[in-house]
DNA sequence: GTTTAATCAGATAATTTAATCTGATTAAGA
DNA sequence: TCTTAATCAGATTAAATTATCTGATTAAAC
């Protein structure tokens, strides 16, 4: 089980988060990127495909291709990757799995939980790849170790 | 999609609602549940059957049987009904799907998302059935007309 | 030019989650 | 007692998500 986000876009969200940790426009393969994260190959390399086509990294093919980020790190913000993958649908839907989401008609959590899914869209908009590079570094090499 | 509990989690919580919103110990058939509702009947059968095992709901077969609250409504926390369907694992696993969420081997959103995922925590254990009953009955009264 | 190592594209498979179906059991009420 | 209307239990189906496979294409390096 996920907590908010679908597989896709935690995979996602990793694999741009490690590209970010690497040195400017440096290419990567799906392979490398894969290992380090243990992520299926194949599976990232699909995700960053689409990530390719929403203009958030750049491919390159043939003999030492890969990925790297099509902008700036500072430029890129976790929203813009959820957004491109799972959407915000999630910032606009009831918890509780009524329909018709709004001020209007309220949920019973209404209250409550529209200031958290405030606050999560803004911590997610607020955050970009190269803020969150040497804490990325950290956790990366951990992983490694297990 | 769902935000962060599962549809049978959703519909478990809405027909919970549903419940407390009634008359006390008042037998509730599947039937009428899933119409007012517009969970599909079987579905929601199915949830509160496991929601008996858990102790949260009782039920009555039978003609004219059905299901009611197995407790008092300010006995039922938001919290309880997640734990006995979703469990809470979210609620100690990484956003960002990183293997091993702790302190100590943060992923690089950990400060700003532990304090989301605790403030949700503690929406869910403090809110009871009963403090949701007057909007939980307007939801539905709004659901119906549509 | 040939080889090699990478992505790309699209189909396919596996898994998980959501929903439905069927027959049995139960108990109220005529 | 008999009929009816409900849950129960468990199998089955459907849909969505996650993961893998295969062949083609591309471009670097020799
Ligand atoms: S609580 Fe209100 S705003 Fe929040 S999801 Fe439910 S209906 Fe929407
Ligand atoms: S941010 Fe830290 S605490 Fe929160 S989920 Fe990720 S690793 Fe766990």
């Amino acid at each position: 089980m996920t907590v908010i986000f679908s597989k896709k876009c935690e995979y996602g969200l990793q694999a741009v988060l490690y590209l970010a940790a690497k040195e400017d426009s440096e290419v990567t393969s799906a392979d490398e990127i894969s290992k380090k994260l243990k992520i299926p190959r194949e599976f990232v390399s699909k995700i960053l495909q689409s990530l390719t086509e929403s203009g958030i990294v750049n491919s390159k093919k043939g003999k030492s291709g890969g990925f790297s980020l099509a902008k700036k790190p500072e430029k890129i913000r976790l929203i813009d990757v959820v957004a491109a993958i799972d959407g915000l649908e999630i910032f606009k839907s009831c918890v509780l799995g009524f329909p018709q989401c709004s001020p209007e008609h309220p949920c019973p959590l209404h209250d409550k939980w529209g200031v958290l899914r405030t606050n999560a869209y803004n911590m997610l908009t607020d955050e970009t790849l190269d803020m969150l590079k040497d804490k990325t570094l950290k956790k990366v090499r951990h992983i490694s170790k297990t």
